[in-house]
DNA sequence: CACAATTTAGTTGTGCACAATCAAATGCCG
DNA sequence: CGGCATTTGATTGTGCACAACTAAATTGTG
């Protein structure tokens, strides 16, 4: 286990891989589950994260659900539109702002949720990672989402120049 | 905070959505910096997974490729075929198994990994993280890509019943 | 040898991510 | 009021992920 500082470049290359291609891994094998098991409600992920954001906090415009979940609308005009033709929600123009589109749920929609509660236990029993690894797992994820956020910036910036 | 049962239902689905957003966020983070910095080099973030491999191990038919990376044909074919519309790769039938497509590095190709070797530095500043912050979530992705598949194939077996 | 099963790529179709651009409605400012 | 910037969605185009299917070559078995 000599770690001699001299095997430097190729190893940057080697590591460098391993934490992009785990994190890249981790978010295919998530997606991987969570298809699976959204599969018996006809939902995507992606389609499951607006519905979770719908029901927790009741019908949004378009621009509110993208600023929750950090999607532009070339994301969610058609995964929306999708979502309205499986009969979840229904797209309303609003009357005092008629560039604002309300996107509500419908019964069917509201009723989905029922189904949904068992979503998260299956999840979780999936990662095989107890609620204080899942919460510790989290926070780092956050952390790092955050300085990344910043650093995109940055490095946006730099080249730049 | 009294938790009826109601409440505790609607919890684990709040949960849910923090968790898999997070992990999705960071996802999409990580893939936002490397956009960045991968621009300078002409490559996406899958292609310089692809080129990292090449890079390591040398040429490799699109079979092993999609081993080391978990990816299908469906998403290697078209990929490589953009590397070698780059002029970063070539593409050759195998002689002893004409099944089989090796995937030979170009002097473009071969040269454009000195130019990438600044690559995990930029990176690794991004992250905010230190060396041993990196490993730890390194292992603990990787356990949990792991316990992930391993689920995927018992839900996927669930829902057949 | 004949034939079925397997292996390896490729193709097609659906859905998501994101950049760039457009169009319409609104609000502001002189 | 008239004109312009801003806001909000929608559209288009490129690229990736993955499922389902096809095609061709190879391997195994009777």
């Amino acid at each position: 286990m000599t770690a001699s500082p001299a095997e430097t470049e190729a190893d940057w290359l080697r590591l460098d891989r391993q934490i992009c291609f785990s994190l890249h891994a981790a978010s295919r094998a998530f997606n991987g589950v969570y298809r699976v098991v959204l599969k018996d409600l006809g939902l995507t992920y992606p389609q499951y994260l607006v519905m979770l954001v719908l029901w927790e906090q009741g019908d949004l415009p378009v621009k509110k659900l993208g600023e929750q979940l950090r999607l532009d609308s070339g994301t969610l005009s058609p995964l929306v539109k999708r979502l309205e033709a499986a009969g979840l929600v229904r797209r309303e123009r609003s009357v005092e702002d008629e560039r604002s589109v309300r996107v509500l749920l419908t019964g069917e929609g509201t009723a989905l949720r029922e189904r949904a509660l068992e979503v998260p236990r299956r999840i979780m029993r999936s990662t095989g990672f107890d609620l204080a690894e899942i919460a510790d797992l989290h926070a780092r994820l956050d952390r790092l989402t955050t300085a990344l956020d910043a650093a995109a910036a940055t490095e946006a910036a730099r080249s730049r120049d």
